[in-house]
DNA sequence: CTGAAAGCGCTTACAG
DNA sequence: CTGAAAGCGCTTACAG
């Protein structure tokens, strides 16, 4: 039933077509057709200019005629590289990393190329690294590493330098592409205004990072205004989690700001808050980190820093299509990837926060 | 610089690796070592039993020691299918959609298929569709459609029946396995509730699609009650639209009970009625769909229909597995899968809902 | 500009 | 059980 040598020039007829592709015709029907050779299909296909007028037409017409696609998958074996982008990225629920993700898809289907997920198994280590490796093998044009965890070292060591990456987001890497959120920054202004608000200090819920750019903003901030920092309290990427947070916090009255590692965690520390009888913004501020979709249809909408994710997304693949373009042209390799791109957030106030009473 | 004929076996050395798999060790390699033919290798790979004892362990060494894994995209062309999964969807950051995927990803990994996203342009027609064609020349061993706004009619009929295919939501279709959300009875259940409560009636508030499983159970329980249906009123998939509808809504001292398309426009319309001065649900009942990540964060937590979204992603995996199974082993082709299996979501009442005051 | 040849790394009848 | 051969559908030097 199956394809057997010789299928091909015999008439691939047979029965129903196994896979999608099937019988579709392939370079050589399409070369038959136009009375040209393979190669010159080939050439043609990569570059019309490449061939002489006349023939130009005659292939144009086959193809046309018979509705030739070409097989990427033959494409990519014979040139070790398939036209693909591979996005690396743990839990792709995280409103970050959807967003993220989506920015890459729109952008990647704009240049034409497909884009893979291939999710970093959250427990880590070899789990994670196997996952990497069978991604890897299938040779993609270029990989995006979504990096908001920092899982980031043991990966980016087992891409080749010579393979097109972007890193978005996640500590310095050296000599790698790679867009830079300025959290760091943000969470630094973020602090600082509720300050300026009145606020003696500002409590801070993070979220699970190895390495927390926005507590270190805050800290800095706190540092920077002389005052003293109260412990963070952490907590999970679960919202429901900082419920229980958010309730104990209100019910010490010497809090009166609190700044959450992102929104999700924002709106959980908010119904804590009015579990507890304390009130957002009157009895105490809250701002969050993001600008999750649902952040201004809270209630009351919530003040945050806007990230822009998709932008990130977007830039990540150009900045791949670069690198990809290069070693296709098999110019410059690995030496001029070096890239850090900064895309800023920035401040808005909503309604969760306010000046402090008096 | 590239690769060029006869360079794998005068030993590839050359340069750095153009692309991840580079200088990898090929089957051919491997034979060498373990001192057997390449088909034999094959065999091996595909059923270490078809060899015998002897050969098994040495190329089971010899393996071990290239540190050998063969390459996805030489199997796949010889078999014309790709060892992955395609996953079609439109905007993937809507919440049930992420949830589906997350599902499928994780079930992906766990039969350890890749999954390739192919976004589904919005705009639609030729455009989607040349979407779905350039997936599909990829020879994906299946694909799975996630159809919440039922674009699917032209994209399933582009699919050959001898694919695989999983279709998640969406309108029901002949001769295919499809995963039905039971969202008409789940909407009629909820309609039926709120009635029980005391509502003279419910107003019913449509995310957009084409068909509307939700807002059919939502006329039929209404009808069913002899309680006349008020117009539903359209909004958009941005919540923040629903704010200026629930401000509008809440002008209106009769509407005392509203039922969202989905928990998103929920929210938003509950910050509408806040707007409006009306609280929730001491003046009006307000009830959602989907059970968002944030319902029950929500000040006050949201009733809802929880959906089991992932579970269907995962349940979609699965059942695709099997039609891939099927054709590997070339048996019951397209003719047996026609399946219909439901995955009904269930109420859950929280705090945004009440008897209806007197 | 163009075609014949060889190769990419697998798989599958076929004939021992 | 196993190997030699042919094939999957492309690409790229090489030599006109």
């Amino acid at each position: 039933m199956a394809r057997y040598p010789g299928t091909h020039t015999t008439g691939r007829g047979g029965f129903m077509p196994r896979t999608k592709r099937g019988n579709a015709p392939s370079i050589r029907d399409v070369a038959a057709v136009a009375n040209v050779s393979v190669p010159t299909m080939s050439r043609y296909l990569k570059d019309p200019e490449r061939v002489s007028e006349k023939k130009r037409e005659a292939i144009a017409a086959a193809i046309e005629k018979l509705n030739y696609r070409p097989n990427p998958i033959a494409r990519a074996l014979a040139l070790d590289m398939s036209e693909s982008i591979t996005v690396m990225s743990a839990d792709t629920r995280l409103y970050g990393r959807t967003q993220t993700i989506f920015g890459i898809e729109r952008k990647a289907q704009e240049i034409g190329y497909p884009i893979t997920i291939c999710v970093l198994d959250p427990r880590g280590g070899e789990r994670m690294l196997s996952n990497v490796r069978s991604c890897l093998d299938r040779s993609p044009a270029g990989v995006i590493l979504i990096d908001f965890d920092r899982l980031t070292d043991s990966v980016v060591s087992r891409i080749p330098a010579s393979t097109p990456m972007v890193i978005i987001g996640g500590p310095r890497h050296e000599r790698r592409a790679q867009i830079h959120l300025c959290e760091y920054d943000s969470a630094y202004a973020m602090t600082r205004r509720l300050l300026e608000l009145g606020h003696e200090t500002v409590h801070y819920v993070s979220v699970p990072a190895d390495v927390d750019a926005r507590a270190d903003g805050w800290r800095m901030a706190l540092s920077d205004a002389k005052v003293p920092a109260p412990a963070p309290i952490a907590t999970t990427w679960d919202a429901e989690d900082a419920i229980e947070i958010g309730r104990r916090l209100g019910e010490d009255p010497s809090v009166t700001a609190i700044f959450a590692g992102n929104d999700e965690v924002a709106m959980g520390l908010m119904r804590g808050l009015t579990l507890a009888g304390r009130r957002v913004p009157d009895d105490v501020s809250v701002a969050g980190f993001d600008d999750h979709t649902l952040s201004k249809v809270w209630n009351p909408p919530l003040t945050t820093v806007r990230q822009r994710f998709s932008e990130a997304g977007e830039h990540a693949v150009a900045l791949l299509k670069e690198q990809i373009d290069d070693v296709v042209n098999d110019c410059s390799r690995g030496e001029a990837w070096t890239v850090f791109d900064r895309i800023a957030g920035d401040l808005v106030e909503r309604e969760s926060t306010a000046p402090r009473r008096s």
